[in-house]
Formats: structure tokens, sequence, C-alpha cells
DNA sequence: CTATTGCGTACCAATCCGGTCCCAATTCAC
DNA sequence: GTGAATTGGGACCGGATTGGTACGCAATAG
């Protein structure tokens, strides 16, 4: 299973992107071409990241867009929350109400920890480590002991 | 964003079922009554389940479904990989060629870690502990630090 | 032999998703 | 003031994925 949606790694990219320059004024169309995405996909990411406050847009000749904050202080948690929405592991984290077996399903309160593990393996990568050569190391202790064995 | 497939959360729900009485050898229509789940997508699913070697199957009258291991011994992670398939994050962790960002996208090696995170947070939680009704303390340390700020 | 139960596969309907396009609003340059 | 460039916010569409079902075959108990 694949747990991004290419709109949200998309998103990741054009983000990333934009903090190897922070200053500069980058339109939409420029982005596509450096990143090699389609156009009219990028502007749609970069709408949804001026929506959630991400980036800041000018408008008009000249315009474009520019990272609001420091990429230090962007996380990728929230790149992808922008694009994607909230994040949450099943049904019940998010829908809460229409779940016929919210009264007796024993698993519902454990998503919530999971979710918040989740979340913060997401949340502990700023965009500017995205953007560094080198492996990060600081992953949450968990990390490192268990992988994920396949299926088929 | 929702992670989970509503087959893997059936999937884990049906597995924690099991949990529950690891010596009965429950058929899958009793199972899809008492946990409320459209009796052929419970049959598929242990299906997929026993075929990722979590449940035995006894075949012929008087048959069933039974855990494989103990409870303890079962991560969620293992559920939601026989059902889902393995779990990554992007594109690229999975099919790792069909990208012609490959050579130059910075963030792809990053993405390798925060997968492994979040595996980790899976595989962190067995079938037992998700049949107790107290959450369990022991999550990756970050995820107390840092809650994803939703989006929209 | 027959009833029961799992096995495998094929199939269908619905939803979701990636992607495109269009037009209004805004700004700059001349 | 006019026109070009650029973002904003929709609508829209085709295709892939997913949830769910059905059917025939194999195995086993009695």
């Amino acid at each position: 299973m694949i747990i991004l949606s290419k709109l949200a790694d998309y998103g990741v990219i054009v983000a990333t992107h934009l903090a190897a320059d922070p200053d500069r004024l980058a339109t939409a169309a420029a982005i596509a071409t450096e990143t090699r995405l389609p156009q009219a996909t990028v502007a749609k990411l970069l709408k949804a990241l001026a929506h959630a406050g991400l980036v800041t847009a000018t408008r008009g000749a000249a315009g474009g867009y520019r990272l609001a904050r420091q990429a230090g202080a962007i996380s990728v948690a929230e790149v992808v929350a922008a694009i994607d929405g909230d994040i949450g592991m099943t049904q019940c984290s998010i829908h809460v109400d229409d779940c016929i077996r919210t009264t007796f399903c024993p698993t519902r309160p454990h998503w919530a920890a999971i979710n918040r593990a989740v979340g913060a393996a997401l949340s502990a990568v700023s965009l500017d480590e995205m953007l560094s050569p080198f492996a990060f190391a600081h992953m949450p202790v968990a990390a490192a002991q268990i992988s994920v064995e396949p299926a088929r």
C-alpha cells in the first residue's frame, strides 16, 4: 500500500523546491518546469499550500509563490495535511460518528495512539531536512528497531 | 486523509476478534455476524490473512479460522500488510524505477526514514494490545510531542 | 454421499483521484 | 487606461482503484 497520494508527494517536492531558494518569488509555471511536474497540477498544489498558509502568493504580473515561514519551521506533516487533509488512520479517526461499531469495537481507542505516532514521524521532518543530501538521524527511537515485513 | 483502507481497517477488527478467543475455531460467517461486517467481505479478508500466514484455516465441515500465532506475536502492521500490501509512503518507496525524478529529486532518500518510523508505529502494537480496553503507553517517544495540525 | 466450509477467481458498481480547463480578480508595465 | 501576466476558485472528465458480490471447485466430517 502507498500512504501518500501522488498529489501529496508532489506537494512535498514543490514545497521542498521552494525551500531551496526562500527569497525567490517563483511562478507556478517556473516551478513546474524545474520540478518536471505538470503545470496545471503544480498550480493546483500551490493554491492548496497557499490556502493552508504554508506559502504566500503574490498576485498579478511578476507575481509568484514563496514560503511563508522558514524552511526549518515547516514540517512535512503540514504539507501533506494541506493537500490530503488531516491525517488519520481509520475512518473513525476523522468521521467519528458514522460507524455502527463505535459502541463495542475494542480497537477504536487504540488507533488514536497509532495516529499520533504516525503524525509525529511526519512532523519530525522539516523541509530543510528534506533538502539536505544526508539522511537525518533523529527519527523516533522505534524507527530503527522494527521493519515491516512484506506480505506479497 | 485516511491512511488505512476500509478493508485493512476491517482486517484489524477481524484479527482482533479472533485474538479475543484464540482457541476457538470460528467460521467466516460467525465472525461476520459478531463483528457486524458483511459476510462476503469478511470471507475475503480471512483468505488474505490466511494467505499471509497470520491465521490458519481448517477446511471442510466444522472448519473455520484461528490465529496462527499468539495474539501478542502478531502486530497490526502485519495485518495491514497482509491486506493492503507492504507499507510505503511514496510511489518511489515501492516502485523504485518508474519515476523520472529519481536522479535529481532531493526528497527521495528521506522518505525511507519516515517510512520506517510509520512502520514502527504499526509494528509496535500487537493484537492483544488492541484488545485491551486501556490505551497502551509504549508508543515511540515522539508520539506525545507533536500533533498534526488540521488543514481544513 | 451429502452437507458444510474454505479457496480461488472473476466480476460489477461506485467512488476517488489525477489532471485539465475556464473565467474572474489582481497587479505590473507601458 | 489598456493589455499582459499571474494567482484564485471553481467545474469537469476519464480512468484507476476499491469495496463488495457471486460462482464454481476442493476438502472434510458425519
